[in-house]
DNA sequence: TCTGGGGTCCTAGGACCC
DNA sequence: TCTGGGGTCCTAGGACCC
């Protein structure tokens, strides 16, 4: 059966989103109008363009490169950090709002939605709901969106990608070789720096050379990854849009340090509280984890990670925290300056799945306690011993 | 004053078993 | 002291997305 699906992509999502907020506090300047940027923090090291606006754009800012660097283009450039809480503010208000024309909503990104219109049109065309979301995000939300439609997902999110910003495009399946095949092959989803490349030596430099391509020697040179960017090019995806959030895969935390440490002890301090933060990240999903892993990042942006099974899947900070500590002795190399350090669980099974094998699937009270009065207060109000000494260590190191 | 943080998926190689 | 092939599990690392 045909489908028929919608992307719904914010325009220049952070950069929106922190102009909207800070004019709704008092400001009297919208930042999507001056030669702008939203940037990690640079005294954590962390100086990266998140978004740029349409002024610094056309300066020559790019996403992803340093402050400096950014700086270095466009000196009067004003700079804004993040602001994540009024980000999922936006996300939800933008959700609530499409969930009065569908039921299937899928949640890609904090600023990308599918929607799965089949069954929702009730006669209407799907192009004039689009019409109408677009205008009312607009007049209702402060933002614009771009509004990509096709009959599956691959398609619809490449049509929300073409002229920008506030715009509604189409990219059915015959409209394919016009719209998508003269494209540079960059531009098509999932094909990233690494792949760009590899594709070029092949004599592939667009998204028609791609779908043209034997898939058969496409296979062999890149397995299945092969297979579907060239049914991506050839306009094939079945995947379904997925309303409901499963639970995670895996769950991480990592941290750039302000400093690069060699100091052993130091170092397991920040490990101790990534374990604490992932452990009760974990709790509060009702899960447990049987594989821990640890990633170092050195000075010299070398990353490597040990990963180990957990005796038994457990949720609790102790018996992780054992395990990474064990994991991070065998890795640790004495005097090499690390710049992260990370750690995630993996291999996540339910809680009540694993109660009835194991009695208490390694609970313990004294994470309950935290986790109550966390859930209470807010994540920092109540920290343990360790926790407060990584942050007196990243502050006065 | 180079280069974030959170994820998912895939691959290759080694260990171990039959 | 030398040898095959299949299967599974585990680990390290790397690609991609936002």
């Amino acid at each position: 059966m045909r489908r028929e699906i919608m992307h719904v992509d914010v325009n220049n999502a952070f950069l929106s989103w922190s102009a909207i907020d800070l004019m709704k506090q008092g400001s009297s300047v919208d930042i999507r109008l001056i030669p702008s940027v939203i940037c990690g923090d640079e005294s954590r090291r962390a100086g990266i363009i998140l978004a740029k606006s349409p002024i610094a754009k056309a300066m020559g800012v790019i996403t992803g490169e340093t402050i400096y660097q950014a700086m270095r283009k466009c000196p009067r450039l004003k700079v804004y950090p993040t602001n994540f809480k009024a980000y999922k503010k936006y996300s939800d208000m933008l959700y609530k709002l499409l969930l009065e024309y569908t039921d299937l909503i899928e949640r890609f990104s904090i600023d990308e939605c599918f929607l799965d219109m089949t069954n929702f049109l009730a006669g209407n065309t799907i192009m004039a709901r689009a019409i109408e979301i677009n205008k009312r995000v607009k007049e209702e939300l402060g933002f614009t969106v771009n509004i990509g439609i096709s009959n599956n997902k691959v398609l619809a999110k490449m049509a929300s990608d073409f002229s920008k910003p506030d715009k509604i495009h189409t990219l059915y399946p015959d409209e394919i070789k016009d719209k998508m095949w003269d494209l540079d092959v960059s531009e098509l989803f999932m094909i990233g720096r690494k792949s760009v490349p590899k594709l070029k030596n092949m004599g592939i430099n667009t998204i028609g050379d791609l779908a043209k391509s034997n898939e058969s020697f496409l296979i062999k040179k890149l397995g299945k990854f092969g297979k579907l960017i060239w049914e991506y090019a050839n306009g094939i995806d079945n995947s379904e849009v997925i309303a409901k959030r499963e639970k995670p895969k895996s769950i991480g935390n990592s941290i750039t340090l302000a400093l690069d440490f060699t100091n052993k002890e130091k170092l397991e301090t920040i490990l101790l509280s990534l374990v604490e933060q992932v452990s009760y990240r974990l709790r509060k999903e009702k899960l447990l984890a049987q594989v821990a892993c640890v990633q170092l990042r050195t000075k010299d942006f070398k990353d490597f990670s040990h990963q180990s099974k957990l005796p038994c899947a457990t949720s609790s900070a102790k018996e992780i925290y054992k395990k990474a500590k064990s994991i991070f002795d065998e890795m640790y190399i004495y005097n090499i300056p690390i710049r992260l350090v990370g750690f995630r669980v993996d291999n996540l099974v339910s809680e009540d799945n694993q109660l009835s094998f194991f009695d208490d699937g390694g609970k313990n009270v004294l994470d309950e306690t935290i986790d109550g009065l966390k859930e209470k207060y807010g994540y920092s109000t109540i920290t343990k011993a360790s926790e407060i000494g990584i942050t007196k260590s990243l502050k006065i190191d």
